[in-house]
DNA sequence: CATGGATTATGATTTAGATCAAATCGTTTC
DNA sequence: GAAACGATTTGATCTAAATCATAATCCATG
């Protein structure tokens, strides 16, 4: 790791751009950054309720989430809709477009957001002369696939009050990552969607949050949450029984 | 598409090597041939119930499958284990681990297999110098990820009658896009690995056999499965209530 | 700021699939 | 080839979460 006091002074410098410290993880020079930003030129915003892509529609860009939050979903014949994942600042939509060049899932702004578009082919031209470029785009697909799998254990193995416990700590470590509080933050979405993303009714939802509060774990209004034993859920997720 | 002619007669050139048709799907001159034949020169064979590689083991090499057939499988901290996907010639398996060098699931033969490793690093750096390659690598992961989505769909929002008919019909179309019958395959996993795969106990997956056997949609003798009736299965699938 | 449509909370009842239990069938081992 | 073990099938019972139902609350918009 020759490199690795470069990437270190680097990290300061880009430390102000969400998309090239988050979502192509640090590690280029002046030159390279140049290019990058000839790369990363077109920023949309995206209103609460807007789609950002649909399924369906041709690929062409991945979306990197400069502020905001995002729902995807999947949609299936008959109609049921099955939320995929919730996405913010500073991760990385559309991945799963590659394989067919055409969106596989709807991309939905829970709140008023910004993105950068990324056309992929030229971020895969890029990544020909950029190693570290190269690497961390491999490695944001790979943390996607990784990723999936834990959501298939939630799905296939836990319980109900385990999946709310996991999708919380989830959460409260994704926002604690970005700099905001680990212990308290508003949710975006609705319980019908946690619901959806975690295979449960809201009704469901519902009953363990307040399950959740009256054991003191959390405190609930409305969609604020404040985590007041974040052991207490960790050892919820961790047991049998 | 200029390619287009040249890839078609590539196609025949490279319809006998498994890996280079079906994991990173032709496209090749005969130059870049002999360079990928530098790069997949490791070749191991797995004995069944033989581990490929573990949780936790460093991540150096992704595997392509040349024959047999593998789960993957995430164990939880308390012990519950769940299978994440089951793979067969051609696959590609291990593209979890890039993101944290480091692998995050079991992979265990459930048959002899044969598997070519392939050196992620150098992967990469050839990916750099051919552009077909590196198409190839991205459609793989995305490939992946898309289809992660689905079986997060079928976990989140199927009923199990619904789960084993797509599972059903997905190895069907699988054995069939390799070159095998599509109506009759044997299984090489356990129930209680199906049911794993599919959030179900295996008590439930020999249920529904049974009575997918006694409603004429399939004909099962113990882990030879035969479809009768794949429209049957296929109008389970897409049909509510 | 009033009105109507979402969203949420909570209770009563139902049900799909889990769990518990036992018998059968297969296959590996000694 | 008998013993032992694992895998499968099938039945009876139980339970976690779904469904159905209602009320309360929120909030979006004219």
């Amino acid at each position: 790791m020759k490199e690795g006091n470069i990437l270190n002074q680097l990290k300061v410098v880009c430390s102000l751009c969400s998309l090239r410290e988050l979502c192509l993880p640090i590690g280029f020079g002046p030159a390279e950054l140049q290019q990058l930003d000839v790369l990363t030129g077109s920023k949309r915003h995206v209103k609460r309720g807007e789609y950002l892509y649909r399924t369906g529609m041709p690929f062409a860009s991945i979306y990197a989430i400069r502020g905001g939050f995002f729902k995807t979903s999947i949609l299936h014949e008959d109609g049921r809709e099955h939320v995929t994942g919730f996405h913010m600042m500073g991760d990385i939509m559309g991945l799963d477009a590659i394989s067919t060049d055409m969106h596989g899932c709807d991309a939905v702004a829970l709140e008023y957001s910004e993105i950068c578009e990324i056309p992929f082919e030229r971020l895969s031209e890029l990544s020909m002369t950029m190693p570290v470029l190269r690497h961390n785009l491999h490695k944001v697909m790979s943390r996607e696939i990784a990723f999936d799998h834990e959501v298939m254990l939630m799905l296939g193995k836990m319980r109900a009050e385990e999946r709310l416990a996991a999708f919380l700590l989830n959460l409260s470590q994704r926002f604690s990552a970005r700099g905001y509080s680990a212990a308290s933050f508003q949710l975006r979405m609705t319980r019908e969607e946690i619901g959806s993303y975690l295979g449960l009714k809201l009704e469901t939802v519902s009953r363990i949050f307040s399950k959740f509060q009256d054991e003191g774990l959390i405190a609930v209004q409305k969609k604020l949450i404040e985590l007041k034993d974040e052991n207490g859920l960790k050892r919820l997720l961790g047991s049998l029984a």
